[in-house]
DNA sequence: ACCTGTTAGTGTAAATTCAACACTAACAGG
DNA sequence: CCTGTTAGTGTTGAATTTACACTAACAGGT
């Protein structure tokens, strides 16, 4: 079947910019491009709109189909649309920016991509089309995003330690944060919930693990709180 | 001419929430529509992306056509894409906002329009589409983003008293602010140029009128100087 | 000339928040 | 029991933020 239209239309895409968190990396998931154009190289991942599909659901299909990635954090970035971003023709592309647990997920390429594998947010590789702008734009946004935002949960594991938070923040925002000062200000918010656990297996007096409290911040968000890190 | 593809491709627009500023109040500017769907009804300036140019020149054209504006500010804001936001076929639609000096320019209905008329933003007639929730997006995005950029500049004359800024501020976020800090930490941040001209046509006392200096928010900016109310 | 109404323009003190900084406790492993 | 490593904890000074009220200037009307 063939479709008519009185105009050209541009294509649509949705694209993602995986974020993941190593103990002591931010990392960005990418493809290995299957097919033309770009065959081979290295791109984020992500593809064609269906006609009957919403923009985020898209978005977490092709994630899914492409990686294996499934119920990540996702959100919206940026809308790409120069007209020779793509050398085929013309593709507008809806950006989105997502963060998952590396801990809990396992990644697999498929349909589309000879394989998916993590980099370095800073030691990617060249990258297809404008993927690097879209990369540069998601980073930016996390990192001013994260700060008054509890998106940093996101990419630990349900229960964390203190110090795994803190070092986080300072991957993500590429500074050193006070023990002291890191620990007063976040613990004094009340949205951490203490567990009576302790981490396992390390050499070391053991760190208490704390989970984020999902009810009591949005209680707080209710009266007004402001996160801010 | 007409044009076929294998796949079934949503047509693809650009919208514009239009602000302006009166001395008390906080304006959108809307269209009636001339013809289906919602003829009649009212909705934000916007058309069709043509398929060579760029979805920002796309979105200027838009509100030139429609609203006669020119040269505003403008920025993209959101993409959206629910499958049935418009009742003819699949649209999606990249929404961007802009701010306009209403002092400077004149509105005048065009291309598809009856007419192009502002409305207070909290004051406004049944819209088309999902026109209200891309204003609300874009009054949530400009009462957040005005307090960390200096996008207010946008909406005042370029010449303007202390008094005008603070009004717009205090429109904007919806809340009084205190005079003496407000000027204390304004002029503070050294990105005002004092003119040697005053208001004119009081009955009272006439203000000094400023002007925003873009030179010297730059330099700040490169130093590590981060704006905000 | 002067009275009235209205806004311009200005400083200080208290409260709060932020930044800097170092030691003891706990525990695993050898 | 010794060693190495990280957990966990308060205080002080500096900087920032908030609250608050009076005199000066000027146009317009009498």
């Amino acid at each position: 079947m063939t479709f008519r239209y009185q105009y050209a239309r541009p294509a649509l895409t949705v694209d993602c910019v995986v974020f993941g968190l190593d103990d002591e990396d931010l990392k960005i998931l990418l493809i290995e491009r299957g097919g033309a154009p770009f065959e081979g190289s290295w791109a984020i991942p992500g593809g064609f709109v269906e006609i009957d599909e919403s923009l985020d659901v898209a978005a977490r299909r092709e994630l899914e189909e492409e990686t294996g990635l499934k119920k990540v954090f996702l959100e919206q970035l940026y809308t790409f649309g120069a007209p020779q971003r793509d050398p085929r023709e013309r593709v507008v592309t809806v950006a989105y920016f997502a963060l998952v647990r590396l801990s809990d997920h396992k990644v697999k390429a498929a349909t589309d991509a000879r394989q998916a594998l993590w980099f370095s947010v800073d030691d990617l590789p060249k990258l297809a089309f404008d993927h690097d702008s879209i990369i540069q734009m998601a980073h930016d946004r996390l990192q001013a995003k994260v700060r008054y935002q509890p998106l940093g949960f996101e990419l630990l594991p349900q229960k964390f330690t203190l110090r795994q938070l803190q070092q986080l923040y300072e991957v993500i925002l590429d500074r050193e944060l006070d023990k002291r000062n890191f620990r007063k200000k976040i613990l004094g918010m009340e949205i951490l919930e203490e567990t009576d656990e302790v981490e396992a297996d390390v050499a070391h007096r053991a760190a208490r693990l704390y989970r984020f409290d999902k009810k009591a911040y949005r209680k707080l968000m209710r009266q007004g709180f402001h996160f801010e890190i």
